[in-house]
RNA sequence: GGAGAGGUCGCCUAGUCCGGCCGAGGGCGCAUGAUUGGAAAUCAUGUAUACCGCAAGGUAUCGAGGGUUCGAAUCCCUCCCUCUCCGCCA
């Protein structure tokens, strides 16, 4: 959520900055609601402040045996009240407009977010590794979601007979490969300095409008019928852990990483990454969050996103990194990178990572303030940063990719081997642990 | 799920039966000052948040919401949460 203090003051330059992340926002409908909501409860208090007033000194009317005083001020009192009750409805409305106006505008892009209109217009910032040139080995490439299957490690056909389309079924060295990612992500995260986490996987709704998932994406959430949210990442959970807390500014920054598996209904991308692992309705997620001051947020960005980096560095996985420009920016950021890990099967770089800064955006929404006694008086919002660690099933999807062999058989990534106990998997070979 | 007890200012607690002088007393903690060579101890003062307002100041908040009343921390209703016991269960 947005200032709306600032929103007030500044409203040509939010409309302009919204307008760069291609949202047409007409200010008018806000204006009149902010300025009607401050002149409604300067009446109301004015006339609260009377009714105190009136109303304390009936008592001592009463006391003083001033019977026919205190019924005149009794009424009088009635009277207030039925103005100030007409006014709180009044009051009622413009506020009710006011936060729905102000929960659906999205955050303000960073001062260096590259402006675009959309995908093609975000900037790639440095690439690592290099994709296999399959042809030159002399054998063709073959996707994951024919990989998986013919190692007899993912089970699609019977992942939609246990829920339905877009889901996953992993057997054997495919469920361990799960499991060891997992693992080794978490793992990695905590030796860097990133405190462990494990979630609820529901939320309430306070707590998924805390990090903007509502009200305006909630056709993108599984919903339980007591009002509970399946969470779309551990972010909604890690984030909101500090939710209404002021925080000691000595402990900040606050690096916390969980793994989770995570839900999504994908409402409006039918048709898209149809297959395989890329695009289903659960996946797993190891999620970086920080809670960072102003002063060192874009830092902590950058960090994040090397924190990511590694976990593909180490797994030898060729990826790409993105700067998203105004007009992809999700709704909470005001700047992300996007990792891209190289796909065969898209001869493309697909996201496996998704780094945002939302600066304050998030922490208003959820009130998550610090105090630092010797910088300022009072209370400030935090920053929060979020960012995958990664995605797992793309992930998985990136490995039998990238490391098929020509025999049909996986090559296991050597970070990973520890976790996984075997050096490849091949057809029939068993998960047995060692 | 059943029965009972509770939820007050960072923490502990008073106030709730008998509604106004209670945004709310005390202790602890914390901050500043005095004292001291320095510290402890002691003493003094201060010590919530949000919103409206140029300001003075005002309004709201005693788990949340609603009701009664001129007036609610205090009375009534609903809900949430915590604790104890019982039941059930991974």
């Amino acid at each position: 959520m947005l200032d709306a203090k600032y929103v007030r003051e500044n409203t040509a330059a939010v409309r302009q900055a919204l307008l760069s992340r291609s949202v047409q926002w007409q200010p008018a409908a806000f204006l009149a609601a902010d300025e009607s909501r401050r002149a409604l409860i300067a009446k109301s208090e004015t006339l609260k402040s009377q009714r105190r007033t009136a109303s304390n000194s009936i008592g001592a009317l009463m006391k003083a045996g001033r019977v026919d005083d205190a019924e005149a001020a009794k009424a009088e009192v009635r009277a207030i009240n039925d103005e100030i009750e007409s006014l709180e409805a009044a009051l009622d409305s413009a506020e009710a407009a006011l936060a729905a106006e102000m929960m659906v505008l999205p955050n303000i892009p960073s001062a260096s977010t590259p402006v675009g209109a959309g995908e093609e217009d975000n900037v790639e910032v440095r690439r690592w590794g290099t994709p296999r040139d399959f042809a030159a080995e002399g054998f063709e490439a073959q996707p994951h979601w024919e990989i998986g299957p013919a190692l007899g490690i993912i089970d699609f056909e019977r992942a939609v007979k246990l829920a339905k389309s877009r889901f996953a079924l992993l057997a054997g060295l495919g469920a361990r490969l799960e499991r060891a990612l997992i693992n080794f992500m978490a793992d990695t995260h905590s030796r860097r300095g990133y405190k462990e986490w494990w979630t609820p996987l529901l939320g309430n709704a306070t707590t998924l409008t805390g990090t903007g998932n509502l009200p305006k994406f909630e056709e993108d959430l599984f919903k339980t019928t007591d009002g509970l949210y399946l969470i779309p990442t551990a972010e909604v959970m890690l984030t909101n852990i500090h939710a209404d807390e002021v925080l000691d500014a000595a402990g900040l920054p606050l690096h916390y990483c969980a793994f989770t598996p995570c839900f999504r209904e994908e409402a409006g991308s039918a048709g898209r990454d149809t297959r395989g692992l890329i695009r289903v309705h659960q996946f797993d997620k190891v999620e970086m969050v920080k809670f960072a001051t102003p002063e060192t947020s874009f830092a902590e960005l950058e960090d994040m996103v090397a924190d990511a980096e590694n976990i593909l560095q180490q797994l030898e996985l060729p990826y790409r990194v993105i700067e998203l420009c105004t007009g992809d920016l999700g709704f909470s950021a005001a700047k992300t990178y996007d990792l891209e890990v190289w796909l065969p099967s898209y001869s493309d770089y697909k996201e496996i990572s998704s780094c945002s800064n939302c600066v304050d955006f998030q922490a208003r929404r959820a009130s998550i303030r610090y105090r630092d006694n010797t910088a300022f008086k009072g209370t400030r919002l935090v920053h929060t940063l979020n960012g995958s660690g990664l995605a797992v099933g793309r992930t998985m999807a990136a490995i039998l990719e990238n490391c098929q062999q020509r025999d049909g058989s996986v090559r296991i990534p050597e970070a990973l081997v520890p976790y996984m106990g075997v050096e490849n998997i091949a057809k029939g070979g068993e998960a047995s642990c060692r």
